[in-house]
DNA sequence: CAGTCAATCGAGACCGAGTCTCATTATCAA
DNA sequence: TTGATAATGAGACTCGGTCTCGATTGACTG
């Protein structure tokens, strides 16, 4: 796990917290600094064994109520590709726009960002009668690593 | 749930089972003359109750076996918004490659096709060395109707 | 620095969609 | 009809996630 400095995003959560006069208590100390110290996307089980490594009274209950504090700050993204568990993204608030594409055999995942698809989905949307909360672009796909090796179940890419 | 005449349909999966040294069976019959018997998006639960209603010896099980057959045949389109459970399209194959917009509050399902958003898609895709196997734009937003009454919690569109 | 008390905690019961096991039953080709 | 075996129902089980409840603790007060 790489250990990027995020303290920006840290001390923005310590506030929200303050904001809505919840405690900065120690576990929720240990999964904020879990959280802003990586760059990867995890999932909530991830979340609480990496937070156990720095205090191991962090619950499961714990994570699982600290992490809609997390998203509601805005800081970090909830992700559900259809999965049985939902993905995390600590690094949100640097690029708030991004859209996702997902390889249904080995699991990677690609961000990016493109206005045209933004402005297209906007429009739909409107001619629809919506107005878009948030979009989800999600494109099950084979990666071309996977097509070359047959088979990539899981292997790191 | 209305009754449409999706006969094509019934005996294409008849074929298919038949191509896969697959048995007809009198629950298999219950539920896909469930399936084809409406025009409705479903949940296996639902498809379940229905399904009881033409025979009651069909089980959660034997639902939950028979939908894989059901979306592998190309006749029935399976669809993860993100909520808990699965929604199952018996009319695929009518439109194939149509995208949908949910309503995150009153869960209002909307269906639209558009190729320029198709090309879009696969261009990016392909520039990120994916090759498409199905996307899904899963557009989370607010209907207009909701707006309008402030709040439509699982009111009826 | 002690006192207060609601916010927070951990443990584990619980939930619900979906899967799996296994003994029994039913399909269908011969 | 019969035999091989696919398919069945009941219910145990899995697993991500939620809830309950009694104990603990953060933060403010004096």
């Amino acid at each position: 796990m790489p250990t990027p400095d995020r303290t920006a995003a840290k001390e923005k959560f310590m506030a929200f917290l303050e904001e809505k006069n919840l405690r900065i208590t120690t576990q929720r100390r240990a999964i904020v600094d879990t959280v802003f110290g990586t760059d990867q996307h995890f999932t909530a089980e991830q979340l609480l064994e990496w937070a156990r490594e720095r205090d191991e009274s962090v619950s499961r209950a714990t994570v699982y109520r600290t992490l809609p504090l997390l998203t509601e700050s805005g800081l970090v993204h909830e992700m559900d590709f259809g999965k049985d568990y939902k993905i995390y993204d600590p690094n949100y608030a640097d690029h708030p726009n991004h859209n996702h594409i997902i390889c249904d055999d080995c699991d990677k995942i690609v961000e990016f960002e493109s206005d045209k698809l933004d402005e297209l989905e906007n429009e739909i949307s409107h001619k629809l009668g919506f107005s878009v909360k948030s979009q989800q672009l999600r494109i099950n796909a084979s990666c071309e690593e996977m097509k070359k090796l047959g088979e990539c179940k899981n292997k790191d890419h």
